[in-house]
DNA sequence: TAACGCCTACGGACCGGTAGGTAGAAGTCG
DNA sequence: CGACTTCTACCTACCGGTCCGTAGGCGTTA
């Protein structure tokens, strides 16, 4: 059976608010009362599709990390070298957290947490992409298109940069006089990060 | 009366179990009864120090960031010019951060969250400090003694690019090969660090 | 008929917080 | 000094509420 895109399954129904729940207050500060109340259910209804609220959340989990996992795969592919290709994937993971800001608080919350899912399944699934992206900047260092830095902590540092304005946008917001999720100071958020790495990164 | 050092108040033991836990756990995430038990008394006890979990909770944090506060104070003081001074404050920071584990989790959540201490006590007391810092580089940038950036942004970069691996240590635990806090890992940390900045603003 | 999706009702655990009592230290006064 | 009061820090017992999860029933649809 097709269902139109119209009319989500209520399990599809759940997982978005979920995911939407659990980045806005975390695995405790959720409750499943929280989630069915706004998918227009009750708890037990709730917990006939899912068999119990961690199951709910691995699920939410696995999902975003995927998407994520999708992006990189994506904006990675192509004969781009040097800084070209940097930017662009500084530019596609830009874009990708702007239209996802669950992901982006969802993942932080993870980091933070250090919880049972993220020593197994998440890395297992950001390892490769960490280790791919660690061999390209070695690759195009060797070759002496990029500055030389360890690779490993360069991606650490460009992810730190990157990630932390969305997921502290709201202390953001206090120290800037702008809405800082604002097209605008996302822009010239994105300006700033892409400048500052060209003058680190490029040789000439 | 005077207490020994050896010998802290039941209250200060509260703060500082309560300091770790909420750290650790988050607010929701930890309950009266952890930080109790950890203490040595009962709940009720606990609740003779402290009027409510909330403001248990507010004392915490307003420890955590005037600790913070202070730091940066000693840190932005003294006669240095250009990138020394960037750099002293870097090193600053990254030693108090080693030293207070706590504090940066204790941030990153609650810029997360963006609770109702955020938007009020917190970013008043932030607020001075990084307005400080913008005008310091402003000041460097105008005398040609750093390359020219928007300086809030800067500090925006700088913040997220060191703090992010003390928040999300369990998370790149996973993705080095190496125990991320321990000292040898902070100390290649801290130097790819000023290496990336140093690279990113000395005008020679 | 059988499966599915939802419901009401309930259980057992835990939550933050309150009421009220007790032991002991500290101060007060004849 | 000794008796009495006051204060502090802790306790046990309990409250109403919320949590996740389960049992079982009911209507619709295949």
């Amino acid at each position: 059976m097709v269902l139109p895109a119209s009319s989500p399954t209520t399990r599809e129904q759940i997982l978005t608010v979920a995911r939407a729940r659990f980045s806005d207050h975390g695995f405790a500060g959720t409750s499943l009362n929280d989630i069915a109340d706004e998918v227009g259910i009750r708890r037990p209804s709730l917990l006939h599709h899912f068999p119990s609220k961690d199951a709910l959340y691995r699920e939410v989990l696995i999902d975003a990390f995927a998407d994520w996992a999708d992006l990189v795969e994506q904006a990675t592919t192509g004969p781009r070298e040097g800084w070209r290709q940097v930017e662009q994937v500084l530019r596609a993971a830009f874009t990708f957290f702007e239209e996802h800001p669950d992901f982006v608080r969802l993942a932080r919350r993870e980091a933070l947490e250090g919880g049972p899912m993220l020593e197994g399944e998440l890395t297992a699934l950001l390892r490769p992409l960490f280790d791919r992206g660690a061999a390209f900047l070695q690759r195009e260092m060797d070759a002496g298109r990029l500055r030389t830095y360890d690779t490993r902590q360069l991606l650490l540092t460009g992810y730190g940069a990157v990630l932390s304005y969305f997921s502290d946008a709201p202390l953001i917001g206090g120290l800037l006089d702008d809405e800082p999720m604002s097209p605008a100071s996302l822009a010239v958020r994105r300006e700033h990060v892409i400048d500052v790495l060209r003058s680190a990164l490029e040789v000439n």
